[in-house]
DNA sequence: TGTACATCAGTGAACGCGCGTTCACTGATGTAC
DNA sequence: TGTACATCAGTGAACGCGCGTTCACTGATGTAC
């Protein structure tokens, strides 16, 4: 059904454009080219339409995440890293539904991420034991280096995003390089 | 007048209770045991009272952050980071409305900072200075290495803001403090 | 090939809700003479 | 000491708004015989 899927695509940009607070089904029909109510006929009601939003945002994550060539180690945590942050400057409200909106289906730290139950953070854990193992990166116990790993970017992203910083994209950049550098380097 | 502190008082409390999402002005005078209408004596409208209610919660933040007794600079440092921590885990509300929420008076990276126009990150960077100087944590740029260490706590708290921490408090207090000896130790 | 019927995407009016805000007002308290 | 008046905190009704959702419906398309 591709109304379908033009409702879940207008969803997106609807969401980038108001921010989850301003969310709107009826501007998401409108958006559609649609009645708002027609959108009943394809999600069962907001919050369907929510959940189907979410996991079409955090699919967008997991592919700029397959897309990074990087082979050593080190250099794909370096990409990762960057990875994380540019999806949090250019696609905001994506970034916020994966990361930051509470909701039922979230992994769990430390259970679901050491039962290998988020392929990203898996990832992350084996790179970062590869780099251990190749003396590039210091000991530690590698799962909870990976979440404050994740937890640095996770902060910049943050208070990027809460107007914290007077700088360019391009410095901003420049200055998670650095912080990763930084953690990468112990 | 008694009244207008007793609004801004069940302002704060409604905000921890339904969050800022919800904020409503009319169930704070409600709340307060008046006429919602009542708040308009009192307050411009609800964006002067959300304004006053960040100044209240900012006001907070900066008592707990004085109440500091540590002398030595990375022991300061530690407590400043769990004061963070502790802020987020036990005022979320106000936690946000400092530290999340995009204000008017919020001070930018890196110039406000630099131009010591906070007083709290101010001292982290004199801390930072101090324990450099004595040879406890290794060399770099003060107001970078502080940015990075308030990152990566923001990062912690706002990732157990978003449900990914199925830990106890008291757990998840010792992951704090593992974070803040890896990040001192370097 | 033509007719009867089922399916189902989309419509449009209407509902109740809580919100911020306005407005004219009441009624107690304080002040001036 | 008593009266007239101003001040001002608080009231209560009403406004318009956008929201999610319901409901009975229309009308095009596909299918069965």
């Amino acid at each position: 059904m591709e109304t379908r899927e033009r409702i879940l695509a207008c969803a997106m940009s609807e969401l980038e454009r108001t921010g989850i607070e301003n969310f709107s089904l009826r501007a998401v029909g409108t958006a559609a080219g649609l009645t708002p109510m027609a959108v009943y006929r394809h999600y069962a009601d907001r919050e369907a339409l929510l959940t189907a939003v979410g996991e079409a945002a955090f699919a967008e994550w997991e592919r700029r995440i397959a897309r990074i060539g990087a082979k050593r180690p080190t250099a794909w945590l370096r990409a990762a890293g960057r990875a994380y942050i540019e999806f949090a400057l250019d696609q905001p409200a994506r970034f916020e539904a994966c990361f930051v909106i509470r909701t039922d289906v979230e992994r769990l730290y430390p259970a679901d991420f050491a039962a290998g139950r988020s392929p990203v953070v898996t990832q992350i854990v084996a790179k970062i034991v590869a780099a251990q193992s190749a003396g590039e990166i210091g000991a530690g116990d590698s799962l909870e280096l990976a979440i404050f790993f994740w937890a640095e970017l996770h902060g910049l992203a943050m208070l990027h995003r809460a107007g914290r910083f007077a700088m360019k994209r391009a410095a901003f950049l420049a200055l998670i390089d650095r912080a990763i550098d930084r953690m990468l380097e112990t």
